[in-house]
Formats: C-alpha cells, structure tokens, sequence
RNA sequence: GCGACCGUAGCUCAGCUGGUUAGAGCAUCGGUUUGUGGUACCGAGGGUCGCGGGUUCAAGUCCCGUCGGUCGCCCCA
C-alpha cells in the first residue's frame, strides 16, 4: 500500500465525476435559490461551542458525542460546525439583522460530525441550506418546501422521493403530547426494546420512528399528536398543507415523524428516499421558533432545511463533464511559443481549450482525444509559414487549414 | 460506542484443501508509425500480499491482535 498521511477517516478527496456530480448539486441549488429571492450568506466554520451546545441541546447525540470541540490557544472552547441552523442564528443576533428581518438566506459548505462512517454518511460532509429568519407566517414553511421541491425536481431525482410532513404544534401541544406519550410508554416498557427504554429518558418522541420490531405495537398504538394540538396549532398545519397544495406540491402526513433536535416547533418534514440504504433522509428541516430565544435573543420565528450534498450527489445522473471545445498541438519550438499565444486568444474570446505542457504530436493528439476535445489546432512549420493552422475534428477525422486570425470564429461557426 | 463482512500492483480483481522467482485487465511509459488520435499488435516499469505477533519444514493462503475500508445499529443530512 502506499506510504505518506492518509486521508482522515470519514473524509473525501473528490475529484472526476463525483466532483462533476458535486458541482452540479450546487449549481443547481444557487439557481433555484436564487428564483426564490434568497440571499447567500457566508458564515463561519467554526464557533463557541456553547452556540451549538445550547441551541441543538445537551442531551442530543450530536452535542454530546459528536462534535469536534476543541480548546484554542487562548483556552476557548471551539466547535467545528455540525449544522448550519445554530451559526446562522447567532449571526443574525451578533450582526444585528433583526432589522432585516424577514430575512430569507441561504448557504452551502462543510459541516463536521464524529459518526461511524458509513453509505452517505461522512465525518465532514456537506450541507446546502436554506433558512427564513423573523417570520412566523405558514406561507414561509411553505415557500422553503416549495423551494426544495423544485430543487429536487431541478436535479431530476424527485421520483424516488416522498415528502413527509407533520406538525410538532407549539410549545404547548409538543408538552402535552410528550406527557401523553412518555405515559403511554411507561405502561408498555416491558415491550419496549433497550434502546427505546434509554430514549424514554432522553427523547421520548424519537420511540416513534424506531426500526427495532419490538418497538412497533406500542410506538404504532401510541397517541397521535392531533389531540392535544390547540386551536393555533392546527391552524398553522392547515395553513402550511393548504398552501402546498396551491403549490402543486406532493406531501404525504407522517404522524410519527419527530425531530431529534429540541428547537423544532410546528412544521417538521423530510423528503425520504429508499435508495440511499440506511439514510433514507435526503432533505430534513422544520420550524424552530424557540432557537434564537435559547441563544439568549428576543422569541424570534424561524425555519429551515438542510440537506446533504453526497447523497443528493449520489442520486443524480452523472452529468456530461465539461471538456474544452479545443486542443493546440504545436511542433517544435517555435510553434509553442506561438501556440502559447494563440491559446491565450481563445481563451480570452471565451473558447476553452487546452495545451499539454509537452509531449509530441502523437501524445497531444491522443491526450486531445481522451479528454473529449472536439477540435485539435495543429501548429507546425508549414502552417507557421502560412500563417495558418490545420483544424482536425477529431470526431469525423476531416481536416482543414484556417487563418490563424479567423480560429476563433471558425470554432464557433462549426 | 456495538455488530457483520472485507484489506493482494496507481485502479478493479484472480490466486484450488498452506508448497519452487505472486498473476490478469485497465492505467502509465516505450515501440510498430522521427507531422496525425480514437482500433490492433509487441514490450517495459510497478507489489516487504495493511501492520504486528503466532502455528508450521513451509503462510498471500490458518490463528490472535491492531489499524483501515464497507454495510448495518445508535444518531442523523
């Protein structure tokens, strides 16, 4: 095996066609945004970790075990960004954007969480995301859901993927519901398999969606949360589906859909696939009215989603690379140097193409080839001469002389 | 953190129940063609068989450990 540093574990060198599939994700999500009026923001990839300790909660996974903390010199405690949500939030606070507000952002990069890699699942991945701050309209959850429903459909891979939809309701439905069912489960913990029995502890809600069999019958016979939603809550839902249905949009109510993090109020959705194995979840977000109040800022309404660069990457068809439309082969020295020239024309007339740095005729040309140039520009003595140069297409094989002030027309023209 | 499977050239892999100098395809480089690619043919370079220990006359092949990979659980995008 080769020796020299390793690629840390859970990371990726991408390049080739995964990096094609990669760009093409985030081209795509910077124009749909971009119809949709929202605004890119850059923020930091690190922050204090107590920004996500207090925001996502202790008790979470993530917080507890998952992030890459760490002390800096000055002996701060720093935390790699394990979402986007929590860094947003606290910008929108210490920069003052409250007077901006509603503001609708977007943004895309890596983000780090120390997991067991496995099938689209990375140490540092990448995130697009989409946030709309400072609204507590329905028609907000439903412009961010219409949004990445034509994302999806923009990257072609909507057919293998649902849309699950549930409300959390507010703060009072989501207490009287998690009583409800921390109830219900104490009656049946005899059923209940050890993982679910550690979840009545810490996250009640999460027994619902389990996988473990054993925790079917009671998770499926536990109390809907349709019961305890006050008036206002169910209001806002119907509000939210109403509007997706104007939209033209597909939704499918999932009533044990809940959100493993504590700041989801309300709207709760996943666009779920069955094609990545074991991680389903493509696109994941909802409301979370209560986060900006946990930072230590004013009540302040909120949504988002976030979603997963390498698996919506994973699921789109490989998209045709880019290859230049030209090659210049030149022969001998006096050649290159005019060749060095020529290609700096056509670059600078919008032409891409492409130069060996060296090489014989033989070697250029099968190079040309196999990166899929069209058109390769052979320079040699004679054209110099002629003030000319030989075009060969390299897909029919016919060959013709141009002027070497007429190349970059003549390109374009064929 | 837990479980299962896997770890041989740059890449994808073969190597039968342990037995002389470890193979193939692709890729790379050179040649058939000293100014013509994509096809074909010939040739070359490239591996302490992840690492460490053990069993054996003998280990890529068996055993243990370790590291790494893959998939699943937990959690989550």
């Amino acid at each position: 095996m080769s020796k020299g540093p390793q690629r840390i574990r859970g990371t990726q060198d991408i390049w080739g066609e995964e990096a094609d599939r990669f760009q093409a994700v985030v081209a795509a999500f910077e124009r749909v945004r971009r119809l949709y009026a929202f605004s890119r923001i850059e923020i930091p990839v690190f922050e204090a970790t107590e920004v996500f300790a207090r925001s996502i909660g202790e008790t979470t996974d993530i917080v507890s075990k998952e992030m890459y903390s760490f002390p800096d010199r000055g002996g701060d405690s720093l935390t790699l960004r394990p979402e986007f949500t929590a860094g947003i939030c606290r910008a929108y606070l210490s920069e003052g954007w409250q007077q901006h507000a509603p503001l609708k952002l977007a943004t895309h990069g890596p983000v780090f969480r120390y997991e067991r890699p496995q099938k689209g699942r990375f140490r540092q991945f990448h995130q697009l995301d989409a946030e709309i701050i400072g609204s507590d309209a329905p028609a907000a959850d439903v412009e961010l859901l219409v949004l990445a429903d034509q994302l999806l459909h923009e990257l072609g891979i909507q057919d293998g993927v649902t849309l699950n939809l549930n409300t959390l309701g507010d703060a009072a439905t989501r207490e009287a519901w998690r009583a409800a069912l921390v109830e219900h489960f104490e009656a049946h913990r005899a059923d209940l398999s050890e993982d679910s029995l550690n979840r009545l502890e810490k996250n009640p809600l999460r027994i619902l969606d389990s996988k473990d069999p054993r925790d079917r019958p009671a998770a499926d016979s536990a109390p809907v949360i349709d019961a305890f939603l006050t008036a206002e809550a169910a209001d806002f839902f119907a509000a939210v589906t109403a509007g997706l249905d104007a939209a033209g949009v597909a939704w499918t109510r999932n009533g044990s859909l809940v959100r493993g993090l504590d700041y989801y109020r309300h709207t709760a959705f996943e666009f779920i696939t069955d094609r990545l194995g074991a991680q389903g979840t493509v696109l994941a977000g909802g409301r979370y009215d209560g986060l900006i109040e946990s930072l230590g800022g004013p009540p302040t309404p909120a949504v988002g989603w976030a979603a997963g660069i390498e698996r919506l990457a994973m699921m789109i068809a490989a998209p045709e690379p880019a290859r230049p439309q030209a090659a210049l082969v030149p022969l001998g020295e006096a050649a290159e140097a005019a060749a060095t020239g020529l290609a700096a024309g056509l670059r600078r007339a919008g032409i891409a193409c492409d130069m060996a740095f060296k090489g014989n005729m033989k070697r250029r040309l099968a190079k040309a080839d196999a990166a899929g140039v069209r058109f390769a520009i052979i320079l040699g003595d004679d054209e110099l001469a002629a003030g000319e140069a030989a075009v060969k297409d390299l897909r029919s094989g016919e060959q013709f002389r141009v002027a070497l002030a007429d190349l970059a027309g003549a390109l374009v023209a064929r």
